[in-house]
DNA sequence: TCACTTGGCGAACGCTGTTCATTAAGATAT
DNA sequence: ATATCTTAATGAACAGCGTTCGCCAAGTGA
């Protein structure tokens, strides 16, 4: 589009003489073969454009020009595409080395990060959610979290169970924050089209919702309608996370009586 | 069946003689009609059957011995049948008056409560995540868990997270409870007819597994590998609510500086 | 030039959720 | 007793789903 008219002929329509061969063979010069990783791309991209409910096989071949049977070369099912796309998700996470004096803000790290990034994809904690880390693949970001929480110093039967407790954490925390976005999408397609609803417009309406409640009935939800439905979720996250850490550090052997330092 | 032989006869076969009146309406005396009660009944056994996947709304009318389009009349949609189906779970669970002194027992009563009735319908675990207890039928329940918090003297914003906490590690951990079985199952069902899997065995092979990985890599891992899956899951369960209770009691105004009870 | 492998195509199968015009039956009103 | 109205359920249809299978065209090595 750019620097264009340089020496190679812009694709013409065929001539009507060269029908034995067909077209696509110029118009796409060097048609780039079929693979795993071209599918799962694709995948994603109808992932973030439909939501997971309408992530089917033949959008994904549609997104790719190809039919639905070609998919079935590259990927055995459904199944295994959306297992491929979790494991995907978290190629290039950095592991840290555990650290004794650190475990707490190595677990908020490493928290954060798995937030962010199923956040990255629409519908990513739904998939996250069905499946267990349990996979070659996988397998060394389990053996991280295992490392931070054993140098810690917490017992082995802790530490065996807290990984389960914070993943579950945070894929359900996400979940639900999408679920919240996939409500509002919905009111809105439904709703008025003027002033799109929004995400934060609805959290308005469930807090007042809440503020509404028969007060004999419902006290505390009334006072804590304020604190329910924030409008950052990031404080959410970080609270809830926190409860699970001083937990965790609850079954830490009691430090050496330390000199009050500070 | 158990008193018989009163005055109401049996049903007889209709004779030719009364052709007219169609025989359904003698041979099923009073034809129940359909109801919403009805509906979500059959799901619940074509579920226990079938699992989440094979509930299908012409399942469902099969078991009601009904066309899929009878279904409509009664609920709205397949959204709104599972949705009613999540209420139902939770109607007569009775909800504690919050005690000051008592309130992590209570919560670990209201969790166990939770997973049980979870656990007593396959995938139900599945369903619940795809919810939020927000609707009239469930707010009470709601209200009571922070009653909980509130009264045990809890800060406002950790007593708002806390509930979301705790549903999602109940929700969390039962949903992977299914995962277990659901994959126990198709192994048994590909696998070797004799001598069922069951899933007990295949914990056993993941032990094995992660015992067998290699010693530099997966220190932590190979440490761990009779912990991390365990015969009882009660006991996982209890763990991990233990570390939440711990949790939120570190939010605690100190208490008065107490004699050394114990 | 021939045989062969490969990658993608297109049609088909059986299933899904949902809608709609139609029918059978019961209750109500004339 | 007859006619009307309401209700409940029917059965066919639609569009979409995951998956499979037979087929064809292109490219490769002998």
């Amino acid at each position: 589009m750019s620097d264009a008219a340089s020496d190679t002929p812009a694709p013409l329509p065929p001539s009507p003489w060269e029908r034995g061969r067909p077209a696509r063979s110029r118009v796409t010069p060097a048609r780039v073969p079929l693979s795993r990783v071209r599918v799962v791309e694709a995948a994603f991209v109808v992932l973030d454009r439909q939501g997971l409910d309408g992530l089917s096989m033949r959008q994904v071949a549609a997104e790719l020009g190809v039919t639905v049977s070609a998919l079935y070369a590259h990927v055995s099912s459904k199944a295994d595409l959306l297992e491929l796309m979790y494991t995907r998700l978290f190629v290039g996470f950095d592991l840290p080395e555990p650290d004794r004096e650190r475990w707490q803000e190595q677990l908020r790290d490493f928290a954060r990060s798995v937030r962010r990034r199923l956040l990255s994809h629409r519908d990513m904690a739904r998939i996250s959610m069905a499946h267990v880390p349990f996979t070659a693949e996988l397998l060394p970001h389990v053996e991280a979290l295992l490392a931070i929480f054993r140098t810690a110093g917490l017992p082995d039967r802790i530490s065996a169970e807290a990984g389960d407790l914070i993943s579950t954490y945070i894929n359900g925390f996400v979940l639900e924050e999408g679920m919240w976005q996939d409500r509002a999408a919905a009111d809105e397609a439904g709703g008025s089209s003027l002033a799109r609803p929004d995400w934060r417009e609805m959290a308005g309406e469930m807090q007042n919702y809440f503020a509404s409640l028969p007060e004999e009935d419902y006290p505390h939800l009334r006072a804590l309608s304020g604190l329910m439905v924030t409008d950052s979720s990031d404080d959410r996250f970080d609270i809830g996370l926190e409860i699970i850490l001083r937990g965790l550090a609850s079954y830490l052997p009691d430090p050496a009586p330390s000199p009050p330092s500070q």
